[in-house]
DNA sequence: CTAATAATTAGATGAATAGCTAAATAACGA
DNA sequence: TCGTTATTTAGCTATTCATCTAATTATTAG
């Protein structure tokens, strides 16, 4: 499956943090919804998903126009999520995110 | 304390999971055991141990010419940690380790 | 059909980093 | 004291990678 390399390193990113962190507030999230979060361009949004699914991290469902990401943790990784669930919510920087989000969510829906 | 970030980084290179790994089956290894073991020059390991000890992971103790490092896993990570250990564990390369480690340390008593 | 929007891919650039060699520091043994 | 061993630090190089712009594909609205 996926070796503990890959996995780590796909979280080893703020930015790909913070869209953990985002789609742990919302099951789920388009690509523009991260890209206005991230405010980056939606090429490196498109990337830094690429790099999580393929490790697994994250899943993905189609709908029209958009791309709809969500969490997909592993049934071995429990124990690392929950740690990232947790220590996500004690970040300052990681929880500002949600506010901007929930903005976001609010305006886009 | 310490960022999920900066925790995530130091652990995302093989090398240094290795170390992790070797510390989890030895609790204590010096700097020259490391440096047998993953085969590469002495700088290079100490800087992996420094980025290891910065993030909180690692500490040391001094005995003589020796310096000895030890897991330090913060309190807070617990489960970080637990799933570092099972997933190691399950990493067939890591598992090789092992075995050249149990020789290193017959030889280096 | 055409224009606009969502997302990805390709290619380029700059920054971060893992590795090396060489030099410095520290501690021990002859 | 002098040479040897253990470790770290400094400086360099090559590679990886996060980001951008531009181009491409897909879908919907007019």
């Amino acid at each position: 499956m996926y070796s503990p390399l890959e996995i780590i390193k796909a979280l080893a990113d703020m930015n790909r943090l913070r869209i953990v962190g985002a789609l742990h507030r919302y099951d789920e999230l388009c690509v523009c919804q991260i890209t206005e979060l991230l405010q980056v361009t939606g090429a490196t949004v498109s990337r830094h998903l690429s790099v999580l699914q393929q490790a697994g991290i994250l899943n993905s469902r189609k709908e029209g126009r958009w791309i709809y990401y969500r969490l997909s943790p592993p049934a071995d990784s429990e124990a690392l999520f929950k740690w990232l669930e947790d220590t996500i919510a004690g970040s300052d920087s990681l929880r500002a995110d949600i506010q901007s989000l929930d903005r976001i969510v609010e305006i886009t829906r």
